[in-house]
DNA sequence: GTATATACCTTGTGACGCAAGATATAATGC
DNA sequence: GCATTATATCTTGCGTCACAAGGTATATAC
């Protein structure tokens, strides 16, 4: 028994999973965008400091993608720990990429917000 | 040739995509929090005050969806118009998923911004 | 009666995130 | 040696979702 309820993916679970992917790439070239990191240390990286949780099987298709559209560029480091690691960090073009973006974050934030105070005027 | 570069999707225009599939749900269930509307007038409002770009083929299916599952109400008026509409209005459970879906955003909001900060350390 | 306008709904497609599992490397325990 | 553990990356298969395109219904205009 205990069965655990699966209701689990609530409507409103489904929503925030919706939320946060909307803003995962954007979240992982920030990571990266000042300092390079490799890929599990983006995902600690996230975790600690917003915790946005992210797992492998998410990650490294993304960062993949953006390899391939040369918005970041990876390089491999072995020999100074057990296990080689593949740090990436924005190219120019990603630079670039990442102003747009942020600038559309900022927009898209506001459009947002801006509904809020729209529907919310009925309260005090 | 010619061919036009179909380079049309861009990287980022598929980003955008993304991120406003994420606030869609929110968006579309604060249109319909204040006073009821129906589909098309959902889009027009969206449209409107926030240039947020939304087809049918998007929206009737997430209405079906969100009063499948008891959050929005929908109601047939027909007889003052051409056409019967149906409008859609927040239920009591959807009043308190709203309450709970703002303040995620509020939340996710944040942690964007953070990031956003941390990264920009460097910026003279 | 056909064209236009308004309104709603459905189908097919492609993209995506992610759980689960595979692969690689090196240190540690016996 | 050989199994285990820890760290790290990559791949496969599945389910979900938004959306373009096409379909249905109603009423007015010509």
């Amino acid at each position: 028994m205990k069965k655990k309820p699966i209701e689990a993916s609530s409507s409103l679970d489904k929503w925030r999973e919706q939320l946060r992917r909307g803003g995962l790439e954007l979240a992982i070239l920030l990571s990266v965008s000042s300092t390079p990191r490799y890929g599990l240390e983006i995902i600690r990286y996230l975790q600690e400091s917003t915790d946005l949780v992210v797992t492998e099987g998410t990650i490294y298709p993304i960062l993949g993608r953006l390899t391939r559209s040369g918005i970041v560029a990876a390089e491999w480091v072995s020999g100074e720990t057990p296990h080689p690691r593949k740090y990436y960090r924005l190219s120019r073009q990603g630079q670039e990429s990442l102003v747009e973006m942020l600038d559309h974050w900022s927009s898209y934030r506001s459009k947002i917000d801006h509904l809020v105070e729209a529907a919310g005027g009925t309260k005090s």
